[in-house]
DNA sequence: AAAGCACCCTGTACGC
DNA sequence: TGCGTACAGGGTGCTT
């Protein structure tokens, strides 16, 4: 699933091949996959310009075009990629960018959940959401006061992206693996030396998968803009490794249910 | 503020 | 072998 490591690598890879380049046209198979604008509106909005610049806001990528944006959200399933126009197509690529040098920016999408939006700017969908965790002056002193009055879960926080932007379930577990705190803690029992452990976690965490090229699981779900599997998956230490031992103390990885969503970690090592 | 849920969608893994 | 069904996943919107 793309989280921030995967969204970042992902946008690098797009860098050298889109910027410059211009948009000579647009197919959309699968309308839903634009989100707020028509498919007419959107053809019209994206053709004949050219693409300024590439960047990503939590699990956004961002398109920067001489006139708007696009944004892209992969959710879990979504795939970006440049390839050369003849090369074949399937039936799970929903939206086609015609580019001048001959070749497509294809959007891939099994489960069609990923959404492509096209605003004049970029904080028309990325307003709601949570400051960027390896930004410069983001300071545990800053983390500290996201926490304050938090009475949830620390798993459900980490996943809320209005809390932080760009964790999703796989590093949300192993920054807490990290910084050897359970999920079900409430946010606000946190010491300041707890405080400072998970932000270093998540800041570590995040820099090490994105060195790795990001996580590509078993299901072969993530690939970057190469098509390309990522490392990080042998770094795991504790997501989908229910019943496992733990790396650290051998006993095994537990699997439970937080809000919905399945929260990986170790009974021992992460004591409530 | 937080928690629970349905929804979106399809490949995979299961039971029979 | 072939069918049906449950499930996973992130985000949004709704209700409690």
């Amino acid at each position: 699933m793309p989280e921030l490591p995967e969204v970042e690598t992902v946008a690098r890879g797009l860098r050298d091949s889109l910027v410059g380049r211009t948009i000579t046209g647009v197919t959309v198979g699968w309308p839903r996959t634009i989100g707020r604008l028509t498919v007419a509106e959107f053809a019209e909005g994206v053709a004949g310009q050219r693409v300024a610049l590439i960047g990503r806001r939590g699990k956004y990528v961002v398109i920067g075009l001489y006139r708007g944006y696009l944004l892209v959200h992969l959710m879990m399933s979504g795939r970006l990629c440049v390839v050369p126009t003849d090369e074949p197509s399937d039936q799970h690529v929903h939206v086609l960018f015609d580019l001048d040098d001959g070749r497509q920016l294809r959007f891939r999408d099994v489960r069609k959940f990923g959404r492509i939006y096209l605003v004049a700017d970029p904080s028309e969908i990325t307003a709601g959401l949570g400051p960027e965790p390896l930004a410069d002056d983001f300071t545990v002193e800053d983390f500290s006061r996201l926490l304050a009055g938090r009475r949830g879960r620390l798993k459900p926080l980490l996943l809320n992206q209005r809390f932080l932007a760009g964790l999703g379930n796989i590093y949300a577990d192993e920054a807490l693996f990290a910084a050897r705190l359970h999920p079900m803690r409430k946010a606000d029992s946190l010491t300041v030396d707890e405080q400072a452990r998970l932000y270093e976690a998540i800041r570590t965490v995040l820099r090490q998968a994105i060195a790795s090229r990001g996580t590509t699981l078993d299901d072969g779900g993530y690939t970057d803009a190469s098509g390309q599997a990522g490392g990080y998956q042998d770094r795991i230490a504790v997501y989908g490794r229910g019943g496992k031992p733990c790396l650290r103390c051998k006993l095994p990885i537990e699997r439970i249910v937080i809000g919905g969503r399945s929260a990986h970690f170790c009974p021992h090592c992460q004591v409530e």
